[in-house]
DNA sequence: CAGTACTTTCAAATATTATTGAAAGTTAAT
DNA sequence: ATTAACTTTCAATAATATTTGAAAGTACTG
């Protein structure tokens, strides 16, 4: 197989998988063409690569610096940025669970939390509910510890889990 | 906090989780709905609680049955169908993520697989375009097998993993 | 078999989300 | 202070995904 080829499939397969997660497709193909460059890209190269908008890929970059995962760079003697990834899967792995940790595990705890605060025991819905949202709100946490567990560990961490079985 | 007041916050945080999570809206309300109901409900009465069509219910539910996590049941001397859904949370989990990897992970295994093919190891590109992809490999190779553990094991088991640290 | 009580389908309508591109903003050099 | 090189913003547009509802399909009942 031809490398164009590969990485063309490459960056389509990621923008596909990202869409899956929520992630949005130009966001994802952003981040595959970072992880195969070789050296920083400046926003010209990833719109001409992409073929996408000035617009787009200064959104998406700037989205992808938020989640802690692409940083600028600047080259001496050049004015404008360059950008790139860590090519680390497992801190990449730990940064996305970490931002998707905070961004959707703590709201949905929150909810969770407050809804227990439902009155009346008495009728069989309301402990129903509170049952479920009681176990589902415990599963949560537990999720949550694991995750939060898995951010701060090292590569072996997760070597030894596995082992484990 | 009046009971329904928290059931319609439940419901709609559900939804909006799902809805981060690549499972539409209204699939992850309705099956919101069916967590908390003390007995099966029909088609008619899920369209009513969360005002929406007969075609859109149908759908979904059709849909929550093909991830494995709502059952149609029938009762005597009615001639409509019922749908439930398990109250597991733990079964729930793993169904879902049995599921996702079926769905998700099989395909971009079978991408950086066959991308790795690529020819021409002498270039500085190709060389990272290997090591990246096959970093990637290796990584979802082990998510995989752990989801598949997880997939396969009882509620201690999580327990047991999370006592280990 | 005809009628009734339901479920399923799917093309069209609606809603949501992503993308564009041109204008406004910023920064650095002269 | 002006220009040039670049980045950011955002209203308009396009693309995608969801939802509707009415018609078609199915199957039970008498």
């Amino acid at each position: 197989m031809e490398y164009s080829e590969a990485k063309q499939k490459f960056i389509q397969a990621w923008g596909t998988l990202g869409s899956n997660w929520g992630i949005n497709k130009a966001m994802a193909q952003i981040h595959a063409l970072l992880l195969l460059a070789t050296e920083p890209l400046s926003a010209e190269e990833i719109m001409e690569e992409l073929q996408m908008s000035r617009g787009n890929v200064n959104m998406n970059l700037r989205a992808l610096m938020d989640w802690g995962i692409v940083k600028k760079e600047h080259k001496v003697g050049e004015r404008k940025e360059f950008f790139t990834t860590g090519k680390d899967v497992w801190d990449l792995a730990k940064q996305v669970s970490k931002e998707r940790r905070r961004r959707e595990i703590e709201p949905i705890l929150n909810v969770l939390e407050e809804v227990q605060k439902v009155s009346g025991d008495n009728k069989k819905e309301v402990a129903e509910f509170k049952k479920v949202t009681g176990d589902l709100f415990d599963f949560s946490v537990k999720v949550d510890s694991m995750i939060d567990k898995f951010t701060k560990s090292d590569q072996t961490w997760f070597y030894k889990l596995l082992m484990k079985f």
